[in-house]
DNA sequence: CCATTGCGCTACGCAACCGTAGCGATTGAT
DNA sequence: ATCAATCGCTACGGTTGCGTAGCGCAATGG
């Protein structure tokens, strides 16, 4: 074996997908596009990968940031955690092209949908084990709605950044979190 | 004058745009389609029309449901007319899969962002009353954020139906009021 | 060091879409 | 009834995208 597949070639050509996917959004992205910019050859994308949706695909995947877990002992510290640490990323506008179009090729390319379906579950996942932990503690009453909390919280964020193309700013977080605590709290 | 430009022609192709639409989504919206489904010649289609995109947009403005105001006297029932008036609209699969490709377009096309914009403020405006006379009935208190107290409700429907496609039902519905309500009274 | 294999280049065939031209046929205002 | 303009049809030219083929070149494992 002479030479490897892998090797520069193929990471030029996922971060130029990337940048064709922040520029254009999912739908407008193509092949012919990251080559010219990536300076692969269009061919050798094809020996990489079997479509230019499979690419595409891949570059999502890497684009999606690992959200990690928290745990700081009150749903308030939680919540302004999860925040803090989203807060850059939503705003990135890079972000929310890719998102936006991933929303509307999601809805009839399954291949999109899976990558859809793994982004909003990865950033749902702490918000639920925040929420879990705070009703262990009784801090939530106990016929609170976990999904539709995490709804209104996710809701609200994506809704102000995506859909209406404002900057969330980090006022904006404080607030939300205080009405949510007010909405769900026992002790108020 | 011997014959006029309206007339079934138009309303065919109209009609036929917003299933296109409806169907492939806002990216996805051809004019050959357009034509083949509504047998109207292609060419008369760019008779009425100066472009495909003039087309859509022309569509999608007749798709965006007029939202009546409303005013039963307190915030919830105000509440709750809405959410009544709005769940079939929202439910509409056809109006998902407009939403989803308007956005994502709308964020790098100027035409389509006049539409989004348009159906937005469209649907935010009777909500705006309504906040604004419970906060001078004194059902609010008055430091409450309105801006936000409308992305959180119209936010959290949009992130349910749109992007997690998952049915907005009326006990859902129900829910939310009751949260927000929670969260913005005064008396409580 | 050299054979093997990935790489880049150019070129291609195919399909879809846009918007337009030309031409009879039809229709509706007068 | 008449005449002008609209409609549908077929066809076109141009562009863009996909995915592939063939050819030298370069690099790297053995």
């Amino acid at each position: 074996m002479p030479r490897p597949l892998s090797g520069a070639a193929r990471d030029k050509m996922i971060a130029a997908a990337q940048d064709v996917i922040a520029e254009h959004g999912v739908d407008g992205f193509t092949v012919d596009e990251v080559a010219r910019r990536s300076g692969v050859a269009k061919t050798t994308i094809y020996r990489h990968f079997e479509s230019g949706a499979a690419l595409a695909v891949h570059a999502l995947d890497r684009m999606i940031e690992d959200f990690p877990s928290f745990d700081t002992g009150s749903l308030r510290g939680d919540l302004e955690a999860f925040l803090h640490g989203i807060l850059g990323h939503i705003n990135d506008p890079a972000i929310r092209q890719a998102m936006s179009g991933l929303f509307a090729v999601s809805a009839r390319e399954p291949e999109f949908a899976r990558v859809h379906r793994a982004l909003l579950d990865e950033r749902k996942a702490p918000l639920r084990t925040a929420f879990q932990r705070a009703m262990a503690r009784g801090e939530l009453s106990p016929e609170t709605d976990i999904d539709l909390a995490i709804s209104m919280f996710e809701g609200t964020l994506v809704y102000r950044r995506v859909l209406l193309d404002e900057e969330v700013t980090s006022n904006d977080a404080q607030a939300l979190v205080a009405i949510m605590l007010r909405a769900l709290s026992v002790d108020d």
